[in-house]
RNA sequence: GGGCGCUUAGCUCAGUUGGAAGAGCGUCUGGUUUGCAACCAGAAGGCCGGGGGUUCAAAUCCCCCAGCGUCCA
């Protein structure tokens, strides 16, 4: 069964009527009798270039958005929604995505679940959201942007609660009378597109709205859930219906903005200063001046025309697309050769995505994003570099900063949401520079990659641009150019070069997500009831009676090695591993029997206590905490949430929690930070979190709802990550840090008693990893660290405090002996051989040395040296040691009679059978090795045999 | 989370099939010069990231670890 029409009083009313496109077979509802597409199709231009749709906002750029959304907003609030403020475009209160994908987003998946309420119902707001999967189109198509604002109003129904607000008729209706009165749209340019929609396990009927040829809004009708059995099927999946019935609807902003401006692309409508701006900085006056008869107004208004029907998306072939604009813009009487079509595309493209870019990425920093090379903070690197290599193209010198300041101040209204002007424009001069380094790295990797290619190639082999770009960051176009300008002047990218390297991405990503697939063993806890936490309402319990309601075998793998059974019991103050705090061990005793508990751990809500021994289910248990360790273990998790709420006060908005794990031994903590941290920052972090133990005397435990939550702290909550559940724990330490949290904490900070930085180190870019200690472990760390000190100080006979002086002279004099030893064996080598004697003779011109030497492979390297670098004295060599297994060496020196005369590694084969060995090398230079040393007497006899001394 | 690359002199980097560790810049000494710059001659400066393995022999090949870079999700 597919969906059943959607036929609407609103539509009859108004004198709409049902149709099938004539191009994508979709029944859509119109007013206008001629037309057989639905408006959002291959054969639909845009109508309002230079005749805008929208009356009444004479506004550009950031005014006409503010203008734009502030009437969409009030239209709503006029019928009861409430506005609600957007969240931020990092979706940290989510761990399936990195930023807001749609307005929807903000709710997901908690509140489309059911499971939480939503902030308000109904409800309106205009969502900034950021999208980069058609981050190649951006620019090039005239109308797509990595970041917009979606405007909506949200109905979350009840129906099964008797909460029903409004439905499809009146959804539609809003919508209508929105668009014909607040917008002045007549009715005949208004087309309703029946089209479901479905995704993230979620469907529904929805409705498109097109005006123009442009798709200006999206009702999303979603009350249907993925299910096997569902009885409805939607692009090869099933649906049945779902206790909610939501109104999921998505205006677009930036597209009525562009509706209303009737400019030849969206970019001009929304960011008109900075195009402006840019096309003065990259003289592109100048460009167009070159050809007086082309009438570039013409040319660009055909352009985006042609722009809604042509498919520019990511992947397309550059050179075929081009083709086919210049043979449609002929079509329509504009004459221009490709030559001309390029020069002015080209620069206008980059012209137009660097506000956009620049605008994704000042709201993505401003949210407190750190650039990395991992992760979302990779997104946020990506945008920077295209910025800049968009930048270079146009042959601009302005910095990154100067870009993202003039941006602030012109579309963002000098607004953040959490990071400072100053902090965002430190992070970007960090960028611009990394970008520099790779850009002067890549001139050497060129050399490396193009060496034995001749300079009049035409191409570079495929794998070397694969190289450069997987590994070395050069796109396939930087690398031609930079390939160009090192002197390879005839090389060109091949055309689809780009297409096939996504290709290969895209199938590397597919093994890559087949080889991780493996299956995890948990224990099966279905049939036993949730287990009562007793260690929230007091952490400070030692021991507890309860009772084992269940007890599961313990498979290999599945926890500790001595662990055999894992007992479940009604209550329990063993804290189960979660949050990055380790498990607590104790013992369990059950009459006389007395079993260790080795860890704990929870599935589900079911605490199982990981035991080396088994207990009678359904008596009695008395159990008793290690509490040494638990008091470590909280002492480290405390700490943790002490020493990053001092981080983020000292280094900055942007400083979250990457990650965290609490031992008995330390505790780590990650942050995400641009820089790596010195010493003098870790004490100065050290420092506060310390004054933070003696100031605040209690820390605040509360348990929320997450809409209340979510109100009162914002999303710097979930600074562990997105936790699960309606019900949110809240740990707050004064004005210091406030954080969701399920660990076990101290009432009193105080009882932590100290806290030490041990050192940083760094888990990714833009991620610093803190190593902490408190506590007990605190001292523990300080007593080792003594005895370092106190051994090593013996070791040189010195004071603790002259060590550092003590080592330093040390590793100083070794160095110079060594030096001396190595020009002592060369003079003893000298001298044995310049005097005549049994080593060393002459024979027709040629000294003649062999000798046994004491040394290793090296020492007699640096011998052979000695003897066979001089031309003016031609020398054949032959050096024996006993090392190893006995080691031999002949050289002869270079292009004299006596390496005309004597061959080195035949005479080595010749002789090295004696140590029972082989070896090798070069005419000139033989060495090998055996396992015989007592036969060397042998070999250096049989070497002077050989040679005839 | 996955893939790939890099780590060699104070700095920037070469190093071919495993076989004598290199270049440029910088430093020092000497020469030239009134002096400087420039030039000429010479010298010093290396645990070839760390640890294991293969081999007669490893900067080079294999494995592990660390740091850095990069692409993709």
């Amino acid at each position: 069964m597919s969906l059943p029409p959607i036929d609407l009083a609103v539509f009859h009313e108004n004198g709409y009527f049902r149709r099938q496109c004539r191009v994508t077979s979709l029944w859509f509802w119109t007013t206008d009798a001629d037309r057989d597409t639905c408006g959002d199709t291959s054969e639909d231009e845009y109508s309002f270039i230079g005749a805008p749709l929208i009356g009444g906002f004479e506004q550009r750029g950031k005014a006409l958005k503010d203008a734009m959304r502030e009437a969409f907003l009030s239209f709503f609030e006029q019928l009861d929604h409430t506005r609600i403020n957007p969240y931020p475009v990092l979706a940290r209160w989510r761990d399936d995505i990195h930023l807001t994908i749609a307005s929807i987003a903000d709710f997901q998946p908690h509140v489309t679940s059911g499971e939480v309420r939503p902030p308000a119902n109904p409800l309106t707001i205009s969502q900034p959201c950021i999208r980069l999967t058609d981050v190649d189109a951006v620019g090039r198509s005239g109308r797509h942007l990595t970041t917009f604002e979606m405007m909506a109003h949200h109905v979350f129904n009840r129906s099964e609660d008797g909460e029903f607000l409004y439905w499809m008729e009146e959804c539609v209706q809003f919508c209508h009378e929105m668009l014909t009165s607040t917008f002045g749209i007549k009715s005949d340019e208004i087309t309703y597109v029946e089209n479901p929609w479905c995704g993230g396990g979620n469907a529904g009927a929805a409705v498109e709205v097109i005006v123009g040829g442009l798709e200006l809004a999206t009702l999303v009708f979603m009350d249907m859930e993925e299910h096997p059995d569902g009885d409805v099927e939607l692009k090869g999946d099933r649906y049945r219906k779902m206790p909610l019935q939501i109104i999921d609807t998505g205006y677009g902003l930036e597209r009525f903005c562009w509706a209303a401006a009737g400019t030849p692309t969206i970019y001009e409508a929304i960011y008109p200063e900075t195009v402006a701006w840019l096309k003065q900085l990259a003289g592109f006056d100048d460009v167009t001046q070159q050809w007086p008869s082309l009438d570039l107004d013409v040319l660009l208004g055909e352009m985006s025309r042609l722009n809604g029907i042509m498919n520019i998306e990511a992947g397309v072939d550059g050179d075929e697309l081009t083709e086919l604009f210049l043979q449609r813009l002929s079509e329509r009487g504009v004459n221009v050769s490709a030559e001309q079509f390029s020069a002015v595309t080209e620069p206008l493209a980059n012209i137009y995505a660097i506000p956009d870019h620049l605008h994704a990425l000042c709201n993505m920093l401003g949210d407190g994003l750190v650039p990395s090379n991992a992760k979302a903070g990779y997104l946020a690197r990506m945008l920077a570099r295209r910025v800049l290599r968009m930048r270079d193209e146009l042959k601009i010198e302005v910095s990154l900063c100067e870009l993202a300041e003039h941006h602030l101040d012109v579309n963002l209204g000098n607004h953040l949401n959490k990071q400072s002007r100053q902090g965002l424009l430190t992070i970007l001069e960090l960028e611009e520079e990394r970008y520099g380094e790779m850009l002067r790295k890549g001139k050497n990797v060129i050399q490396t990659q193009l060496k034995g290619i001749g300079k009049d190639a035409e191409s570079i082999p495929d794998m070397a641009l694969f190289t450069m770009n997987d590994s070395h960051g050069l796109a396939p176009d930087m690398a031609v150019t930079l390939a160009r300008d090192a002197g390879w002047s005839n090389v060109t990218l091949r055309t689809g070069f780009s297409a096939e390297m996504a290709e290969r991405h895209a199938l590397m990503a597919k093994e890559a997500a087949r080889s991780t697939e493996g299956a995890e063993s948990t224990f099966d806890v279905s049939s036993f009831p949730a287990t009562e936490p007793l260690y929230y309402a007091d952490v400070s319990l030692r021991e507890f009676n309860s009772d084992v309601i269940g007890v599961l075998p313990v498979s290999k793998g599945q926890g500790p090695s001595e662990a055999t059974h894992a007992v479940i019991l009604s209550t329990s103050i063993f804290y189960p591993e979660g949050g990055g705090q380790e498990g607590d061990y104790g013992q369990l005793t059950q009459d006389d029997v007395t079993v260790h508990v080795l860890d704990t751990q929870k599935v589900g809500d079911v605490i199982l206590h990981l035991c080396n021994g088994k207990l009678i289910t359904g008596k009695p248990v008395n159990g008793v905490l290690d509490w040494k360790r638990r008091k470590q273990l909280m002492d480290h998790h405390t700490a943790v949430h002490i020493v990053g709420g001092a981080a983020r006060r000292i280094l900055g908005p942007h400083i979250y929690q990457a990650g965290a794990n609490k031992s008995v031994e330390s505790g780590r903590l990650d942050i995400t930070h641009f820089n790596r941290l010195s010493r003098n920052d870790l004490d100065t972090i050290e420092a506060l979190a310390n004054r933070v133990l003696g100031e605040v005397s209690r820390t605040e435990k509360t348990e929320l709802n997450r809409k209340d939550a979510d109100e009162i702290y914002g999303f710097d909550l979930y600074q562990g990550g997105a936790p699960k559940g309606n019900s949110i724990r809240v740990l707050k330490i004064a004005e210091h840090d406030v954080q969701a949290c399920g660990g076990t904490h101290h009432d009193e900070p105080g009882q932590i008693g100290s806290i030490r930085i041990v050192r940083s180190s760094a888990v990714q870019d833009g991620v610093e990893r803190l190593h902490i200690v408190a506590g007990e472990a605190a001292l523990e760390y300080a007593r080792t660290q003594d005895e370092i000190l106190r051994v090593s100080s013996e070791v040189f006979g010195v004071s603790s405090s002259d060590l550092p002086k003590a080592a330093e002279r040390f590793f100083t004099e070794w160095k110079e002996q060594r030096k001396t030893i190595e020009h002592l064996e060369a003079e003893i080598v000298r001298l044995r051989t310049s005097g005549g004697g049994s080593d060393s003779s002459d024979l027709d011109g040629v000294r003649v040395v062999v000798m046994e030497v004491d040394g290793d492979l090296k020492t007699m390297t640096k011998m052979l040296k000695e003897l066979t670098l001089n031309k003016d004295v031609p020398t054949l060599a032959v050096l024996g040691s006993r090392d190893g297994g006995g080691k031999l060496m002949i050289a002869v020196t270079e292009d004299t009679v006596a390496s005309e005369r004597y061959n080195a590694v035949t005479l080595l084969r010749t002789i090295s059978p004696h140590i029972k060995g082989g070896g090798g090398g070069r005419p000139t230079l033989a060495q090998g090795g055996g396992s015989y040393p007592e036969g060397l007497d042998d070999a250096l006899q049989s070497a002077k045999t050989e040679i005839g001394v």
